[in-house]
DNA sequence: GCCCAGGAATGTA
DNA sequence: TACATTCATGGG
């Protein structure tokens, strides 16, 4: 189905960082899988987007995933419009990236897996992960996997996750599911509380310090006011802004200029 | 083959 | 609180 969408661009999004499971196909089409589902998505031009999938799976799910009702075009504006010469470039680079609305648990787990990783070999890791316990499903003549419950890998063999080419983050995996499986943590409940509170109980998870706490409750929570530093963004923070950034000027969305 | 990656835990001062 | 060290593995 043909759909009209703003400040909206699979590829930028797909290569944005924030997921690891929207990848390029075929055709300049883009898979992307979640919340069991899957969905190819093909940009047509800015505004219109080919997106294989139900007018039911779109108004229930996808539109809420990729956040369709947030107006980004009011921050890209309050943005160019500002005196931040480094951001107006920013905006320019990143345009069309919206932050999405991932699944909590898995944000949690790829984010586990994502410190002292490349991309790719993050990808690599989801991937093997999720075949090796997600649910296989089809879809036509495609299939794919869906990421694994907390169930799954509370239960998974330590060794088994090493396999995986884990390293030594398996034991962060295999006790952070089983934290989400005893009631520890409830992950749904800490989108209510404020983003501070969320980071907070995120860190008593080990294996989970302040960066992937920040990126899950950005990715996961959709605390968009989060303000994840990475070794990236510490860079251009010593680079660019004598080695500190005030995010006050933009409260609430500091996530979304990140 | 080497280098180092979207960090965090642990130990030390 | 502030650093230093260590951690396992694969992609580039």
């Amino acid at each position: 189905m043909i759909i009209k969408v703003d400040n909206f661009d699979i590829k930028q999004i797909a290569d944005s960082g924030q997921c690891f499971r929207i990848n390029r196909t075929v055709n300049g089409k883009y898979r992307a899988i979640a919340y069991g589902k899957c969905i190819d998505i093909k940009q047509l031009d800015n505004n219109t987007i080919d997106a294989d999938c139900s007018e039911e799976d779109w108004e229930i799910l996808w539109k809420d995933y990729f956040d369709i009702n947030y107006d980004y075009d009011k921050i890209v504006e309050t943005l160019k419009n500002g005196n931040d010469n480094f951001l107006k470039q920013a905006v320019e680079y990143g345009s069309g990236i919206r932050i999405l609305k991932q699944e909590p648990f898995e944000t949690l787990i790829s984010f586990i897996i994502s410190q002292r990783k490349n991309i790719p070999a993050i990808k690599t890791c989801v991937e093997l992960l999720c075949e090796r316990y997600g649910e296989r499903k089809f879809n036509g003549s495609i299939y794919y996997n869906t990421f694994p419950t907390p169930e799954s890998l509370a239960s998974a063999d330590i060794n088994d996750l090493r396999e995986l080419g884990l390293g030594y983050r398996d034991e962060y995996v295999k006790r952070a599911a089983i934290d989400v499986v005893r009631g520890n943590i409830n992950l749904e409940e800490l989108k209510q509380y404020d983003y501070g509170y969320a980071i907070n109980e995120l860190m008593k998870l080990y294996g989970v310090g302040i960066k992937v706490a920040s990126c899950v409750a950005l990715f996961g929570l959709h605390h968009i006011e989060a303000f994840p530093i990475d070794v990236w963004i510490q860079r251009i923070i010593d680079d660019y802004y004598n080695g500190y950034f005030n995010t006050k000027p933009y409260e609430g969305y500091a996530g979304i200029v990140q």
